[in-house]
RNA sequence: GGUGAGGUGGCUGAGUGGUCGAAAGCAGCGCUUUGCUAAAGCGCCGUACCCCAAAAGGGUACCCAGGGUUCGAAUCCCUGCCUCACCGCCA
């Protein structure tokens, strides 16, 4: 959520930065300012007549200590309070109607973020490692998946339509050598706490970090509507101190998380929809940074190459892509891509979205922190996949794919997996 | 699911209808005095929002949340949420 008193002192300036986007969101500024303008004369007014109510009630308190008459003053005093009701709807009714529209403004794009329409001017900024070079005839997950029964398509299909996957045998194994794999990193290496969070969250978690109100449509949601199935770990772990005031001095709190992704995938049927590429539920690791103001860019990028370094430590060629303005996610102010080569499509696929959000979240959360000269500040909210569990695992298979038919496993993996191939 | 107890400022904890935004203590900050790793005294010490060009200053709201009663609610009533304890059920 921005700052109204950002949007008051420079809406131009707001407009502006949102105008990159190509959303149209340009134009709820000026709403939202003429809402601002009625409540707060709304306000005043009311707190005008609050404070006549005050005032007038002590006196009828002192006179009626001395025995004298009321009545005049309490009839006033009445006619007062019917006043104070009708605008505190009023009021009320406008504070609403402009938290509506603050929420509906997506985050300003830093300025480093490249200007563009679309996903055309995203900008790679560096790429890792080399295409592995295959001999024989490139097999894609499915194939290979199948071919050495590592999951099962079909039979998920059978259990919850399509969409859905089972891993079988090894390929569970290596699923959970995966998740292993990158928690112990992360933990024992790069220092973040590892957190097991619920999966099921309050409406307000996810209004939090920004999949309500406007993507409803892609979560799936139970409880008539008041619980949802966490779309991200981000969800639980970014709000887990929402609405508290930590310590300066706690920052950064760095947090990694295994846990499940529930997403309907609204509207996307038809595309990336191969394989295991796009589900409704895929396991992924996590991480998430809480930062002071002066920090938060330095975290990001460190969080950035925590991630990196799992897909280095298990030799995947992958490249790290700016997102431009026009592709930038509703909350973030700054994102990069991690993409990892897909040999069986011959293409780079998304297995991580490192964004910081600055404020923006903070704000909805009302998550905050004291700094060195005791003033409170809201808290940056970094996150990143670190990463997603069938992606890298399509990725996995297809780079290390052998013309035998069989699969290496890297010797990052080999302990975790139990055994150096799968064949 | 049942029964009971309870939710007050960073913490502890007073406060049962009127000058209570809230005693007191602790913690924290500042100053003074004395001065060997400290003590004493004094002062300050919540958040949000509004008015003001801004500062200064002023105001309103907030004692879990939402309603209600009342001229007036931390205080009385109702509902909800949460915490704790015990019971029941259960992986």
């Amino acid at each position: 959520m921005l700052d109204i008193r950002l949007i008051r002192d420079k809406p131009d300036f707001v407009k502006s930065r949102l105008a990159t986007r190509g959303g149209g969101d340009e134009s709820k500024i000026d709403d939202v300012l003429r809402v601002d303008g009625e409540r707060r004369k709304a306000e005043t007014a009311l707190q005008q007549l609050n404070a006549d109510r005050k005032r007038l009630s002590k006196d009828i308190g002192g006179k009626r200590g001395r025995g004298e008459a009321t009545q005049d003053l309490e009839a006033e005093v009445r006619q007062i309070g019917d006043q104070i009701t009708n605008l505190t709807e009023e009021a009320g009714k406008l504070d609403e109607r402009q938290r509506d529209l603050l929420l509906q403004i997506p985050n300003l794009p830093h300025e480093a973020v490249p200007i563009g329409q679309d996903a055309t001017a995203n900008r790679v900024v560096r790429s890792w490692g080399e295409k592995p070079s295959l001999t024989g005839q490139v097999l894609d997950h499915v194939a290979i998946g199948e071919a050495l029964n590592l999951f099962d398509l079909e039979r998920a299909a059978k259990l919850s339509g399509s969409g859905f996957i089972a891993f079988t045998g090894r390929g569970a194994r290596l699923e959970r050598a995966l998740i292993n794999f990158m928690l112990d990193l992360h933990t024992q290496e790069h220092g973040y706490l590892e957190m097991s969070p619920p999966f099921l969250v309050r409406r307000d978690c996810m209004i939090g970090t920004t999949q309500l109100p406007k993507f409803e449509d892609d979560m799936y949601n139970l409880e008539g509507n008041s619980m949802f199935l966490a779309p991200t770990a981000e969800v639980p772990v970014t709000n887990f101190h929402r609405e508290e005031i930590l310590a300066a001095g706690d920052l950064p709190k760095k947090f990694a998380a295994y846990t499940p992704c529930f997403r309907r995938e609204a509207g996307s049927a038809g595309r990336e929809t191969r394989g295991i590429i796009r589900v409704h539920q895929f396991d992924k690791v996590e991480l998430v940074k809480l930062t002071t103001t002066e920090t938060s860019w330095s975290e990001w990028e460190g969080l950035m190459g925590d991630a990196e370094r799992v897909l280095q430590l298990l030799g995947l060629h992958y490249r790290v892509l700016e997102l431009c303005t026009g592709d930038l996610g509703f909350g973030s102010a700054r994102t990069c891509d991690l993409e990892v080569w897909s040999a069986g499509q011959d293409s780079y696929l998304e297995v991580s979205s490192c964004s910081n959000f600055e404020e923006f979240q903070a704000r909805r959360m009302n998550l905050r922190y004291k700094d060195g000269e005791g003033k409170n500040r809201f808290v940056h909210t970094i996150n990143g996949s670190g990463l997603a569990l069938p992606r890298l695992f399509a990725s996995l298979i297809e780079s290390y794919q052998q013309p035998d038919g069989s699969v290496a496993i890297p010797e990052k993996l080999q302990s975790y997996f139990g055994a150096d191939q799968i064949r």
